[in-house]
Formats: structure tokens, C-alpha cells, sequence
DNA sequence: GCTAATTAATATGTACACTGATTAAAAGTG
DNA sequence: CACTTTTAATCAGTGTACATATTAATTAGC
């Protein structure tokens, strides 16, 4: 085998031998990986659960929040749900423009917008309630029973720990 | 059920049925949001490690799958990595453009485009791995060593059973 | 051996995520 | 009080993710 590669490397020179050397990496042992398969896994399963009611997972989050503490301010929803401030945006303009939230002017700040759920918002936000807890049993049903609230702790653990590496982090404990 | 209902409206009152509250929903316990938040961390991490060369992680995983199996097709490419294939095209183009990669048309199917390192595709992958896998080490650093292959485990127990449940499933196993 | 079904790639449109910049309002400081 | 800093929200640009549709080429069925 290093007879091989040395007859090649004299053959072909030392350009080939730069083009033969990145590291080999299998890619289904890095935890980045993993942890993004799993996010599109866990997508796709909360789509499919609520699919009738035509919620993502975001706007749904975006909504709960707004439901616990109605008069939220979009920054502050940002930080509970862990959202970037320059997503929230769009997520807001989308669920107002079906009429489930409502944007309103504070009155003691003119740069803050107060979030609150429209009648058809709460409405929605019910019925879509058993579809979505659904969602997250079949994310965690893989494991067994006795397996899921050490998966949940270990993942508040990592969220928690690196809550202010990313942009968004949230300030709820 | 029918009745139970009726009943029920008598007793709250239409206006108030509506705007009843929706139930209080904790959303810091749903898997889906912790995951949610893991993976926009994982990135984060791994966006601040590699930041001097330039890839996202969905370019990392797409170049070193090529460099592990040179000649990949798009769509075996994709679903090795678990990507979406109408994502793909664009991944690809980015690396192109950048020169890290070429498409090269197939002898024996002419829709296929086979995929292979550039030269300069093979160098900046060698010298993104160490800043990677310090990226990797990070993402699992706040749980303890002993408690990270079992995080580890239950993270591709998920991933593999609920692997047909998403629409690019890796087949990999 | 030719239509029918399948397949590889691309295109289109919506939604999220983040960087960096901008605007407007509020708060802080001298 | 003017002046700087901070803050809330938005905007522009890039990249990922997915549904759906289309195009072109291959394989299957009869």
C-alpha cells in the first residue's frame, strides 16, 4: 500500500499528492450534523401533525408566547422564544396578515409595537394544542420512555449553557 | 358530546367561549423548541470557529461527502447528508462559483452531473477540519465527558428511527 | 419498438435565520 | 439643554429548507 502511493507520488508528482489529502471525516458522527437532522426531523413531524391548522413551528411558538403574556413587545418575544430580532418581523406581518395577532403602538413608547392574539388567533391556538403536543411525542418516541426526560435535560443543558452564543438568546431560565 | 358542549356555552357564554383562554403552554418544555434552539447554537459555534475560511455547515458536509466519495451524483449526494434535493442545486452553485467544486456531466446518463474537488476545493477542506471539530467539541462542552456519547446515542437513535419521516432521508446508515 | 412511468436536475414560491445597516425614539451625560 | 448612546423595529442581502411543477433523459411494459 505505501508502495503504491510512493510509485504514484513519483509518477504522478507532488501536485497529486496535495489533491489525495483531506482527512477523511464521517460526517454522521459530528454532533452539528446530527443535531440538524434532527431539527428537520422534528419540523417535518409538527407539519405533519398540525397540517390542517397551517401553522409553523415559529408562528405557533410566536403565538403561545403572545397568548401567556399578551402586550408583548416584539423584542422581548424575540428573546423568550429565541427568535432574531430581524426574523420576528416577517413572522409577525405573516400571522397579522391572516388575522390571528395584532400590531398596536404603545402608548408610552412610539418605537414599540405591542403583540396581542385576535379572537380567530386564540380560536386557532386551541384547537391546534393536541396536534402539536402530538408532534412532540412522536419527536422523543424513538427513545424509550425511561430515556426522554434524560434527552430533555441533557438538551436544556446545552441550550442553556450556550444561550449567549447565538444571536438570539432567550432570557427565560 | 354534543350536549357536553351546549352545556358548556350556557354555563360561560358564547363571547366568553371564544376568548377563553387557550391553555397555557410552557414552550421552554417542548422538544421541538429545545431542538429548534440546540441547532441554531450548533450552527452559531460552528459559524464562529471557521469564520477565517468561509463555509457554512451544509457546504462542509456537502464538500467532505464529495471528498469521501469523489463522483457522487447530486441526488446520492443529498440524500448521504440528508439535504433537500431542490436545496441542493443552490448549495452546489455557491461552491462552484467559488471554485471548490466542479460538475462534471456523466458519460453513461445525461442527466447526471457528477461532483469532484477542486484543488482548491481539497485545501480549504483540510484546513477547515481542526477549526470544525473544535466547533463539534464546543456544542457538547457544557454536558460532562461521561454524559456526551450518550447524548451522542440518543441524538442518532432519533435521527435513524425517525429517518423516512423527513423528505431527504440519508442512507446512511 | 414505442408509449408510459420513472428519474435527475432545475425552477418557483414561501418561510426561517442571521449579518450589517438604517431610522426613529428614548435615555443618559455633561 | 444639547449631545451622545442606547434601544425598537425595519430593510437589504445571503443561505438553508421544503412543496410543487417542469424539463429532459432513461427504463419499463406491452
Amino acid at each position: 500500500m505505501a508502495r503504491l502511493k510512493a510509485v504514484l507520488t513519483l509518477a504522478i508528482g507532488p501536485t497529486l499528492m496535495k489533491k489525495s489529502m483531506p482527512p477523511r471525516v464521517e460526517i454522521d458522527t459530528l454532533p452539528g450534523h446530527q443535531i440538524r437532522r434532527l431539527h428537520q426531523i422534528a419540523v417535518a413531524i409538527f407539519l405533519q401533525e398540525t397540517e390542517t391548522h397551517g401553522l409553523t413551528p415559529v408562528q405557533f411558538a410566536a403565538m403561545q408566547a403572545v397568548a401567556n403574556t399578551p402586550g408583548f413587545d416584539q423584542r422581548t418575544l424575540a428573546s423568550t422564544v429565541g427568535f432574531d430580532t430581524s426574523t420576528i418581523g416577517g413572522v409577525i406581518d405573516r400571522l397579522e396578515a391572516r388575522g390571528l395577532i395584532v400590531r398596536n403602538a404603545s402608548p408610552n413608547d412610539r418605537r414599540v409595537r405591542l403583540l396581542t392574539l385576535t379572537d380567530a388567533g386564540r380560536a386557532l391556538l386551541g384547537a391546534i394544542v393536541p396536534a402539536m403536543l402530538r408532534a412532540q411525542e412522536r419527536m422523543l418516541a424513538p427513545l424509550p420512555v425511561k430515556e426522554r426526560p434524560e434527552f430533555m435535560r441533557m438538551l436544556r443543558v446545552l441550550v442553556a449553557a450556550n444561550n449567549d452564543r447565538s444571536r438570539a438568546p432567550s432570557d427565560v431560565p
